[in-house]
DNA sequence: TTGTGTATACCACAATTGAGTGAATTATTG
DNA sequence: CAATAATTCACTCAATTGTGGTATACACAA
């Protein structure tokens, strides 16, 4: 089974070549080109893409817009930002925007095939001064190392921070004792002793806590 | 003028093995393998690499320690981190320390050789699985947008903005019911249609979704 | 007129969570 | 050393939540 690609590309020229080269290329198919992001999500439901490559600036709705649009819509989708332009504002913004890779224009075409497959197993390629400057954005951007007072004193132990942490990503209580190799029972039991320290009696509850609480 | 390479690495096999490619391969210089980092400072003033090939996994004074202490002292050096493991932790610490880049231990030495390349033109090489984390992890703690556009296009409803918020306050289905004057079933359907929207499937899920996306 | 979205409500079944109770092992600390 | 906290695991039972349907009614747009 081919991996569904569609193109959001301003320029005919460029546009055109990607199709060719992806339908000329085994293991690839274009299922959709379009020149504007005029009717995204329709265009989107229509082609049903596993991956998108984006041109970041176009006229109307840009990339990085489109890009938040559909990984609303449809989050399993892969989105490939491609860009003329490396600055620091746009790197930034199209992460934040959820794509999964961001290459330079000036890749070569096999490269740019090489890329499309990595975004579709999983990977997230990016152009070696791009990757660069997300370390760097990154190293900025996360280790404020926040530790509220508030953290500090609620006397969770460090278990009990960590099930409280995986528990805000959303997880169910076998998720988190498959991810710390900790039996469902005991995972429920420090469940209970959270509860208890922060005064609370459902997951609900304690979630709220910790965000409005910065205790995480 | 070569590249000049210095080896962290626990293992004697894995290590000299490191050195005989460097030495064999054009444009590369080992200046030194190292099998602790218990004179850390010393063998790097000793050696003066370009890049350091940094185990994670050591005795003593681990990788990320290492890492630190070298960007502390040596700032221009860059560090490829060598791991066996890709869990987030040890990126994100890794990252934060100051790491250049993160292959794989089951990266082929070719690879390894053109990722210590890359490092020393400034680029960020990383197996992909683990430039896939970093996206990801950037985006956990990219500082949210004060005005977030989903707040918007999130297309909630009123009423299912009302759920959501109550749910927020840690109110159970039933509360919700009591409080809104509508039955505990309906509630139950509104809360189907707002995880559809939110592209979840838990109260857990959509809490988190509506604090980080600050949808209310 | 038909379609779509919103709001309301009910039923049924499965999965998850909350609460009670008990218990073993390993730090840690007074 | 003894007390305490932390960590681990197990079993039960009730309550809550997740998911599949189905249904009526209203409003608004294609």
């Amino acid at each position: 089974m081919p991996i569904r690609v569609a193109i959001f590309e301003d320029n005919k020229l460029v546009r055109d070549s990607f199709e060719a080269i992806l339908n000329g290329t085994d293991g690839f198919i274009c299922t959709g080109s379009f020149s504007s992001c005029n009717s995204l999500v329709h265009d989107v439901k229509r082609s049903q893409p596993d991956v998108i490559l984006m041109d970041i600036e176009m006229n109307g709705i840009n990339g990085i817009e489109a890009t938040k649009t559909i990984k609303q819509e449809f989050p399993s989708i892969k989105i490939l930002i491609q860009t003329v332009f490396e600055d620091d504002d746009k790197v930034f913004s199209a992460i934040c925007a959820g794509a999964s890779g961001y290459m330079l224009k000036k890749t070569s075409p096999a490269k740019l095939i090489e890329a499309t497959r990595e975004v579709y197993e999983g990977g997230a390629p990016m152009s070696p001064g791009i990757a660069s400057k997300v370390l760097t954005l990154f190293q900025k951007f996360a280790p404020p190392e926040p530790k509220s007072p508030d953290y500090e004193s609620s006397n969770l132990s460090k278990r009990e921070k960590e099930i409280l942490l995986l528990m805000m990503e959303g997880d169910n209580f076998h998720a988190i004792a498959k991810k710390l190799f900790l039996s469902y029972d005991t995972v429920r039991t420090h469940v209970r002793s959270i509860y208890k320290k922060l005064h609370v009696a459902s997951v609900n509850q304690a979630i709220v806590k910790a965000f409005k609480q910065r205790l995480i």
